[in-house]
DNA sequence: TAGTGGTCTAGACCACGTG
DNA sequence: ACGTGGTCTAGACCACTAC
């Protein structure tokens, strides 16, 4: 097979991009073990080296992850991976932690012109709309309003989220095959409305967090708008930058 | 020269930890050409693949910039480089941009506990406190309290900040050779204080978003503390992750 | 012992920028 | 035309994992 057949480009990124569609498509899951660098190089008629950078982007972008002696892996949502990339809050004082999710509602919605502009679906397009309680320590910390588009995640049921690890986005990949790989966020100082107050064991009109978070699959579609509403009194967001 | 001769590590990490000596000691100053890679590899004794993995790594933590055709840099703070990796404000709609900044104050103060902590240095030790607005659109948005050893800028004065360019991170490396290449964020949603709150003309108590920004150089020792105290009325923090 | 990723070599040729 | 970084080759050997 030659890669390069229909790319101008460098001829690891074409081996990038056959890699990419299989993961994409679900030909390669995650958790599992991918054929050897050697193989592969074979495969797709490139030198060793030439494959290896295909990979080595794919790894940083943790997409894959190599493991010398024992092979590479596609990258999966388990929950330390999860805590560590995705998750941002804090104690002021202390290390971090993982938090305790509990469901509040599970309804069905259409999306406003946020959610669509996020989504990039129409405003009207029917939704799902979840609130999850976030706690640290015993105390509730985050309310989470995830938006997702109906359309993508039509099978999708308050069943799914009963006895679940931590996290939705492991729920994503296992049960829909999305992974998500990038977010981004948007962060701003509100006053707390009188419901997220009642979570949140504040006054209403205290000051608040709000983080809006897009998060993107591997084809860079947005999968979901999840607007996280965070008593900062004794925690904090937490990012390093560069 | 044998780079590997104090090393366990592999040969790339010793060039790299070369380079990097050069880089932290001033001998490569910023904006700098260094040596092409076909030099060092002969000056360093190793192959070009192997010198090209060790400026990888630095490229990619922006130490070093790459332009093919014209050869490797020492990456310096213009303009661009600081609005683009550390200025996190934007409006809520439009785009990112410019912040004009004017100085309020410069004061000797002494190191609080946080302060103390952060810059790793003794609770009174002496310190400079610099307060400069900053605006967009014509509308003060940020209050940055910024914090710095002044053991490490004993020459600072007020002056050197009159028509500056829209930085001191700039000031930093080019009056005191240190570049700040790493920054970790800690976000919290607080009730504006009246100075504070009479700065972004907002009134007191109302939602303010604050950022405590430690900034570390290359030997990632600490370099400035910098509280903002930001409206997000109109805007809001923007981080891309992953 | 066999298979994997990690490092390293010693080149070749290409794409880009400058004189 | 020349020098730079960017890509690519076809190996070799090392370090680690598993059986």
């Amino acid at each position: 097979m030659n890669v390069n057949s229909l790319d101008g480009g460098p001829l690891y990124k074409g081996v990038q991009r056959a890699l990419m569609e299989q993961l994409a498509s679900g030909d390669l899951k995650p958790g599992q073990l991918i054929p050897s660098e050697r193989q592969l190089a074979t495969e797709y008629n490139v030198s060793i080296g030439t494959l290896r950078k295909a990979i080595d982007e794919l790894v940083e972008n943790r997409i894959l992850i190599r493991q010398q002696g024992k092979g590479t892996f596609v990258a999966s949502h388990d929950r330390e991976r999860l805590l560590f990339y995705f998750f941002h809050i804090v104690p002021q004082t202390g290390v971090k932690s993982y938090p305790l999710v509990e469901s509040v509602f599970f309804h069905k919605a259409v999306a406003d012109a946020e959610v669509a502009s996020r989504l990039k679906i129409a405003v009207g397009a029917p939704t799902f709309h979840v609130r999850n309680k976030l706690s640290l320590v015993g105390e509730v910390v985050s309310v989470d309003d995830i938006t997702i588009d109906q359309a993508r995640f039509s099978t999708l049921s308050p069943a799914q989220f009963k006895g679940r690890p931590n996290t939705i986005y492991n729920l994503y990949q296992e049960a829909f095959g999305v992974t998500v790989v990038r977010t981004d966020e948007r962060l701003r100082a509100e006053a707390a409305s009188t419901d997220h107050a009642k979570l949140l064991k504040l006054k209403p009109g205290m000051p608040v967090l709000t983080i809006r978070r897009t998060a993107f699959d591997m084809r860079n579609e947005p999968v979901e708008l999840r607007i996280s509403t965070v008593n900062t009194e004794a925690h904090e967001y937490f990012a390093e930058l560069l």
